[in-house]
DNA sequence: CGCCATAGGGTACGCGCCGTACCGTAAAAA
DNA sequence: TTTTTACGGTACGGCGCGTACCCTATGGCG
């Protein structure tokens, strides 16, 4: 029988997590149920990671598709709404709870946390200041607007929706109202 | 030998999971650990709370003491910065992690979700709206700002600060951020 | 082409914790 | 005192961890 090895092998082996990722979740990966899904064994899983979550990880990173393009709708209103709404949806899906779970695994590892914000849809807040900057270009807002933690604010905002509730999405009325009473404003008031 | 029961027994159990939260964190809750600890065995334990994340609640709400006063300095920014202090206070200390490890398990235990958030500091926008409406009935705010999203903001702003940053604590700096740039432009822009 | 270091496969181990079950007995209730 | 309740003790099967061992297919190298 062919035996796996290399690069081949542990592409089945990310690939068997992945599918145990979205299968049963974060708590399903476990090194033993990768391996078996891999049909190999739990050896040639060590020695490539060095426990679960690192490959909750790499598995999340080949899941994970990055969505790199900014909307410029021509209003600053309707761009922020569709990165929310993007965002929105990626975190309904199960590839959000995965996140969400790697997250909450992340608190007592500090390393973790950091592969895993490199890839997630608030990574950086260059997104975000860039739609501000657009923004400020149209006189849609002031120049004293482009701050990072105010760019970020939204987004921030729509975390806590998912950290508060329980629910697996938010409505989208919450997205519009964080917006609409919060965003803007805030944008407005810094002027 | 003196046998415990009742409250007594129960009373021991829930010391010693709150002595295994302060001493292992939440990882170190284990039924058998608390039941070791409290000089019993599981079935005590288990007669009481259906698993670790009950066991857990119930430890940290012994743990927690509610503060409930609400600052009035007179100022809307000093009363808004003295909560955030507080709450950061509280959130960096070893019991902030218990809470936030609470939290993470929470992700998947709607109820135990709920039984969280009424212990919490930042529990309703009861809070958050009290000093608000005084900083409005001083004309420091625009009556327009009395939104419970707006005036827990600010609040989680600073939970944010704790989810991506993987520090155990927020420099003032950063709450003072969240006020001057964010929480009262914000409060600014509702007029 | 054949040798051999490398890396995968198979298996087993001790550990810790889970959740459950059973039994004898102390403590409270009747 | 008798009865009922609930605790203490113990054991179980199950699972996942992380490690160690041996055997063997593979691919590179001489």
């Amino acid at each position: 029988m062919r035996r796996r090895r290399g690069a081949a092998l542990e592409d089945a082996i990310l690939q068997a997590a992945a599918d145990e990722l979205t299968a049963s979740g974060y708590a399903g990966l476990t090194m033993e149920a990768v391996a078996r899904r891999a049909g190999t064994n739990k050896n040639a899983v060590y020695r490539r990671w060095p426990g679960r979550a690192a490959l909750g990880v790499a598995a999340y990173r080949r899941l994970t598709v990055a969505a790199t393009d900014i909307p410029d709708t021509g209003s600053l209103r309707d761009d922020v709404l569709e990165l929310l709404r993007r965002v929105n949806r990626q975190w309904s899906s199960p590839l959000g709870a995965v996140q969400r779970d790697l997250f909450a695994a992340a608190a007592h590892d500090p390393d973790l946390l950091a592969l895993i914000r490199e890839g997630s849809a608030d990574a950086g807040s260059t997104l975000w200041l860039t739609v501000l900057e657009r923004a400020v270009a149209r006189g849609e807002a002031p120049a004293a607007a482009l701050h990072p933690r105010v760019a970020t604010t939204a987004i921030v905002l729509l975390r806590n929706e998912y950290v508060t509730r329980g629910e697996p999405t938010a409505p989208d009325e919450a997205l519009v109202e964080i917006v609409d009473e919060i965003y803007l404003p805030l944008i407005r008031g810094r002027g």
